[in-house]
DNA sequence: ATGAAAGCGCTAACAG
DNA sequence: CTGTTAGCGCTTTCAT
């Protein structure tokens, strides 16, 4: 019932060989061969059979993309940036989701679901020593990281220094002394996001000759609630903060709402910033550093398309994209 | 290098036959066999090949999800559903996105791209008349639909009707008479939620001797802005609404923005409801009829695999789940 | 530039 | 319960 390569070879009166080069458009075949075989096909409605293409030719033609959640407004975004140039690329994307790495069930390792099924992978803020985005490394695919860097493999990413220190320096400059930090995670991993924040945020703190007093620093474990509760037990101290600094927009997002139910403002009464240029910050009035999303997808997709089609290995690339701050409502100088 | 079921057998002294049913759980193998050649299996690393198997078989193992945008609160949580069922069920998930049928660039139709490469379909939010839905649907292929209807094929989604009724009666309970509506497309087309919603709407009014005044209809394009504008054309009716109803969250979050930019106070000033029950809605204190968009996706996830895993064909089936009115402060009688 | 033929690694009758 | 044997539909040398 379904056409084959064959019925299509008979039609053009050509071998499918002939019909497999023509359609693929490989070289060494005369153009009105490649004509005719196009439109038989055509008019056949051949479609090639990816599974038989792929056992034949050892190749996929699918990438592997692995990120903790498939939903929340970063992961989403960065997923809407792969699957556009993937699609463009003719490229299928076989999306899986490995669960937060703090998950309490211990999820199994994804490398047998990628094996044998992808050309390569990207990965989505999955911090180098994650046992998941080891697993996907151990496959020895093509991979690019997002969010996150691992000598010898290809990233696409801001630059987390720079873009904390931004947000800590508009802070300074606005005058502000007493400034909180409502960071993500434990800064004690290297290369990864909230690590790398955090240097961006004293490295500003010390240069401006400023104190980083451990009691305004909170976890807000990059959600709403997180930033939340976090801004909650700041506004505890005995000298509350004038402003604080959030890793993300959720977490700062969670942090106004703290200061509202405490009957303060932002901006006027406790200055927020965060990281991220997140869907609802213009709605929220929140000042934020923008990071471009969609386009880290992009980029790790487009790295990545490259790297596989080149025949020799390629060295692997570092992609830093820039950041840019927001300022909104949300910011103001100290009331004093 | 790659190691194959001929490995497996011969190390495990077997045909390559009983090696697949061994591993495949298939009935009629000896339970030690069975478990010998898995600990061979196992200790050889060795994992089935996807595209040989396929071939062989004609089974892909994996289900295509067509959506209109893969970022988007509405469509990541509903593929986080999805997602989590095909993976426990160990079937791959194909993303793909076709784009806003009113994209200005009319994309190539999707079929070709599912065509021989999955087993199922998901769709989100697809009309009914959409030429995309159409293509899915022309495969002939096992499909489940989010968020829309078409006769003879399987469904999952809220009951559109009542969940504008429940939102509507809300308003009215409160007191409200004058209520207008923020609808996200042109109520014309059937089985699709905009027009569920709006005829929702209009019975609610009708039933209560209220009238439907064309003059509170806006359209909001089921985005922030569009619901922004809406509201502020609203505003600048002679008689003012007293409460809106926005068929989406995000349409009420643009609303209740633009009665902040105009001086006004949601739920003292002018009321809003919305539907979704939208991550942020909380945070904005937003009264809305809540959907489990999350469940929807599970269960057209699961509505498919048990279609594709029944010998016979089955007659689709159309799951409703219900939604719930979750009351908050953008919600209270009228000022008067 | 084209054809012949040998697989790619697995599944699925069909025997036994 | 297990083995034998054809393919599944395409790609890819190797000839021509």
């Amino acid at each position: 019932m379904t056409i084959t390569i064959r019925d299509v070879a008979e039609a053009a009166g050509v071998s499918t060989a002939t019909v497999s080069r023509a359609l693929r458009g490989l070289p060494n075949v005369d153009e009105e061969t490649r004509a005719k075989i196009k439109a038989v096909a055509l008019s056949m409605d051949y479609v090639i059979s990816p599974s038989a293409s792929r056992l034949a030719s050892g190749r996929t033609g699918s990438i592997g993309v692995v990120t903790p959640r498939v939903a929340g407004w970063y992961f989403s975004t960065v997923l809407s940036g792969v699957e556009a140039v993937l699609q463009q690329a003719g490229m299928d994307l076989l999306l899986i989701s490995v669960g937060d790495e703090a998950s309490p069930v211990p999820r199994n390792l994804v490398a047998p679901r990628l094996n044998r099924r992808v050309d390569g992978a990207i990965t989505i803020a999955l911090a180098p020593q994650d046992a998941q985005l080891q697993s996907v490394l151990s496959l020895g695919l093509p991979t690019c990281l997002i969010g996150a860097a691992i000598e010898g493999v290809s990233t696409a990413s801001i630059d987390d220094v720079v873009a904390a220190r931004t947000a800590t320096q508009h802070l300074i400059n606005l005058g502000h002394r007493r400034i909180a930090v409502i960071s993500g995670a434990p800064p004690g991993e290297f290369f990864t996001a909230p690590h790398a924040r955090y240097l961006g945020f004293t490295d500003s703190m010390r240069e401006a000759g400023l104190a980083v007093d451990p009691a305004l620093e909170m976890r807000g474990y990059f959600t709403i609630a997180g930033g939340e509760s976090a801004m909650a037990e700041l506004l505890t101290q005995r000298e509350r903060p004038t402003a604080v600094f959030a890793m993300s927009d959720e977490m700062a997002f969670g942090a106004m709402r703290s200061l509202r139910s405490h009957g303060l403002h932002p901006g006027r009464d406790v200055s927020v910033v965060g990281i991220d240029g997140h869907d609802m910050s213009e709605l929220l009035d929140l000042t934020t550093v923008a990071q471009p999303v969609q386009e880290l997808g992009r980029i790790a997709a487009e790295a990545l398309i490259f790297q596989i089609r080149s025949d020799e290995v390629q060295a692997p690339t570092h992609v830093q994209v820039p950041t840019q701050l927001v300022v909104r409502g949300s910011t103001a100088p100290p009331a004093n």
